[in-house]
DNA sequence: TCTAATATACTCAATATGAGTATAAGGAAA
DNA sequence: TTTCCTTATACTCATATTGAGTATATTAGA
């Protein structure tokens, strides 16, 4: 309850002082818009021709664009008009991913340049054609992160590739506390030596690149010049997109184990092999089918609709439907995620 | 992999264009520190006499000022920076939260002022002392959410007041689709009608209250005066600080499920009892006794440490210290959550 | 020595999970 | 038509986890 005795010097009062003494700012709103078609979880990207690769060509980035104030009316709404404009996709489901303000994300603005802090956002959509600028592009997500996708097993990139590029950097510290300590973190993040591999440690593996220089982005960053083609792991993208995309990617792999937000990604009906495959992409393992049924099924996730697909090559399938009423029976209604399925089911 | 021939156009560019068009905006960092003291989850508040209460007090505000770029490098560190000066603490664990921008938060800057937009961290400190200014202090966060804690069984707050004051606002749409969806927000939102009780829908719950103007800050929002004491549900914060304050505790109440974060707030070693004090504070219930012991012991989130608390009043308690490794054992260590238990346990 | 208070150990039924085997229903090949 | 291949769906079963207790241990104080 202790008033203020700040009135004495109003001139301090952080609220006020903050719009005087402010320096420019740009806030940008970025969009992770997500799909997936087929097998393949994708995400949508921009050609960027202010920031090329090595080859001249553009670089993937993000939808983005700055807030204007003067024109919309919530981060939320900037947002979802800069996608429309650029991408001619009018996004359903939009939940706020995270806010990146790194003060060298942009080598261009460099030290003198206004501080860009850029507030990101994960937006699901259903497979759908790309209407307009024509710049715009799917992609499938794993070309970016291609050691998350342990669907055919633990990737050969893993072993063949990354864990001997991080041998040296294990040794680097001249303390055994500290040698120790960053085994551990590799461990932990590729899932080494016992640990089991964690579908949603995608920030700390790309961070852990980052650091060890394997992905590209991080010596252009510092304006070294680029790694050979052969060092660098998957596609890079312009500034912190890949920092972003990878945070997204672990967010919604976590989000669909306690929240139905897959069934933004699926039509209104849909098999239930169809669901799995889709649940499957994102989280880059195999599940076990028959549990996988039971667990949606009796977990009350969906229920059928009578009508059948026949396309299947097999039996039909029961086509299903979201249960909405879910919501309210089950206080964190998801697809609870086992480990990795390593056999191919019969 | 990026060489930057950014000169090509530069003016067309969305980065490029951000900069020169864009009017100004102010990016505020908001801490929600928390602690908890005794049996009670404690936020740290300072008093704010540009914005008053009703009756002339000063209102309670989250530790907040805006970013500097010029002398912080990252959000997080401008945070830490302002932490300190405001409350003499020097955070520990930090974690964003969420980034609040909504275009007339600042009643005082109204249409005109520059567009503040919020960046709030989650901060979890120890029980401790508070050093310097004297405008800061602790509080019980259930002052300003008394109808979150239920560990005296379901708050009477709900079924005397909150209930029916929403009956009105149940019927008003015309439509019974409407009034339908309406019934339908509150029961889930306050565990009615057969729907459990959710710990984490704690921004739902608030933000009904704030739709209904059963909160302070709704009518002081608008310009309007504020609504009398007694219809007050809970104490007011300034601006949103109550929004992000009930962001915070949902957000909180859904991580220690899945990662140890608790620890954050406990000494070194502690008696298991203290721990589920201290887990029951956050989580606003009870819990069963010997299946907390048994969740958090064999699920190797603790290990005992041979000393023993002799102050307990009863048999002497174990003293158990935090379990690092669990980190590489288990994907998501933490305090899973049963529903509310009601009895006390014998 | 009895009682109140707390901590800790053990039990047991109900449910959930992981990993199958078994059966059903379609199309295509023999 | 029969056989085979493919996919879908049903059922089984051992094991693990959970919810809700009862039972016992160890202290302080009446």
């Amino acid at each position: 309850m202790a008033t203020r005795n700040a009135a004495l010097k109003p001139a301090r009062l952080p609220g006020k002082s903050a719009s005087a003494t402010a320096p420019s700012v740009v806030v940008g709103l970025n969009a992770v818009i997500v799909a997936v078609t087929d097998e393949v979880p994708r995400v949508l990207t921009v050609s960027r021709t202010d920031h090329t690769l090595m080859d001249g060509g553009p670089a993937d980035a993000l939808p983005f664009g700055p807030l204007r104030p003067e024109q919309h009316h919530t981060l939320e709404r900037g947002l979802r008009s800069w996608a429309r404009q650029q991408t001619g996709i009018r996004l359903g489901y939009v939940e706020q991913l995270y806010t990146f303000g790194d003060r060298f994300r942009d080598p261009r603005a460099g030290q003198g340049g206004p501080w860009m802090i850029s507030v990101a956002y994960l937006a699901l959509v259903r497979e759908q054609q790309l209407a307009g600028s024509g710049e715009a592009h799917w992609r499938d997500w794993y070309d970016y992160f291609p050691w998350e996708d342990w669907r055919s097993g633990p990737p050969s990139l893993i072993s063949q590739t990354i864990t001997p590029a991080l041998e040296s950097w294990l040794t680097q510290p001249a303390d055994l506390p500290g040698k120790r300590a960053r085994r551990e973190r590799r461990d932990i993040a590729f899932g080494l030596h016992r640990t089991p591999w964690d579908t949603e440690r995608t920030l700390e593996r790309y961070e852990l690149l980052y650091e060890t220089r394997l992905v590209g982005e991080a010596a252009s960053d510092i304006g070294e010049p680029t790694p050979s083609k052969a060092e660098n792991l998957g596609r890079p993208m312009a500034l912190d997109h890949r920092r972003i995309l990878a945070t997204a990617l672990g967010r919604l792999r976590g989000k669909i184990k306690y929240r139905p937000v897959v069934f933004e990604l699926m039509p209104p009906v849909f098999t239930l092999s169809h669901l799995q495959r889709v649940v499957e992409a994102l989280a880059g393992i195999r599940l076990h089918k028959q549990n996988f049924r039971r667990l949606v099924e009796r977990g009350g996730l969906v229920e059928g609709t009578g009508y059948f697909d026949e396309e299947t090559g097999g039996r039909p399938a029961e086509l299903f439907a979201f249960r909405r009423e879910v919501l309210r029976e089950r206080s964190a209604p998801g697809v609870r995620l086992p480990g990795p399925q390593a056999r191919v089911q019969g």
